[in-house]
DNA sequence: CTGCTATCTTGTCAATGGCAAGATCGGCCA
DNA sequence: TGGCCGATCTTGCCATTGACAAGATAGCAG
């Protein structure tokens, strides 16, 4: 039988994302995203260790994908929020596991770099430390409630902007 | 051998939102819950259906008393956000589940009028509905973040306090 | 006392995460 | 060219778990 050669890890994190995505992170199996590759039910435990190696991998890729996002979005606060919502929307299966600690290895080399980049394309937009959170936490609430279904509407553009503009406004 | 005739469900309920705050909602066993209730390992399946319906109760239980603390902190932007925050740190078991739908039977009865409580507490709030989803947005990101320690400090209150006035103070 | 219902039990099963030991592949160096 | 070696992936196994089915017990109504 002939093994798999290609870029195996790769295609386990982006398939752990959509998974996370559809059923939570709760309802990700090691054994069905081995099945999905074509792969034996132990393959993913050499590349990622085990079941939080997996999602620690995700994390640190989702961290990754944020930092680009917002040092795209330029240096307005407003954009750089709607960048932050709408990176959270397009990426769930990412966004569910970034800030859950119970489910990651917190201490892992490449998460703790991923976290420090989008950290900092985070600090360089607001003039001080309280502002920054402030514009953090508006942002990263409105994802989460709208993610969850609390908050939601036909476009989250639209109902995003004039909540994050609220929070950009105040000097 | 004696059955257990005290109030189990309540006493499930409760033992599992530590376990939650403890582990995460993905380490709670319901074996586990049973064996420190001192009851057989199926006791559990027959107050709550299966796992999600345990998570569901906690997480009823929660909205229930969020709507309480809520109504308690008057009619202040500011005290209902500190409570909110508050509320998140003191119950973290009941906050990790309460927005998370792949976790619960979001169609469960007591469970959406929790909901609904909680959410009539937060509505009377604010004058107009952005300003009400900014107020959430911003208390719901910002205890987010400190419960994932993305946030950290000596004292949650002094944290909170000045991040939750930027937005209390816009009209 | 008898029957009824909610509560809790034992027994069982498939699926899962994790570990150990072995097989295969691809590249490196003599 | 040919053999060695580490990385990658496999098979085999085990304890734990969630869920289901069927039975036992307790307390209450009549």
């Amino acid at each position: 039988m002939s093994y798999h050669h290609g870029d195996l890890r790769r295609a386990m994190t982006t398939a752990a994302a959509t998974a996370v995505a559809e059923q939570g992170p709760a309802g990700l199996s090691l054994r069905e995203l081995a099945r999905r590759a074509g792969v034996s039910h132990a393959a993913p435990a050499h590349h990622f260790g085990d079941k939080a190696g997996v999602l620690t991998a995700v994390a640190a890729d989702g961290f990754t994908q944020l930092a680009v996002a917002l040092t795209e979005a330029g240096d307005d606060l407003l954009a750089a929020g709607l960048a932050y919502v709408r990176f959270a929307v397009d990426h769930p299966g990412h966004f569910a596991v970034m800030f859950d600690r119970s489910l990651l290895h917190a201490d892992d080399a490449e998460l703790r770099t991923a976290e420090r980049a989008a950290s900092d394309a985070l600090a360089g937009l607001a003039s001080d430390a309280d502002a920054a959170r402030a514009a953090w936490s508006v942002a990263h609430g409105f994802a989460s409630l709208w993610l969850s279904g609390a908050i939601s509407g036909p476009d989250v553009g639209a109902a995003a902007e004039p909540v994050l503009r609220r929070m950009a406004a105040t000097p």
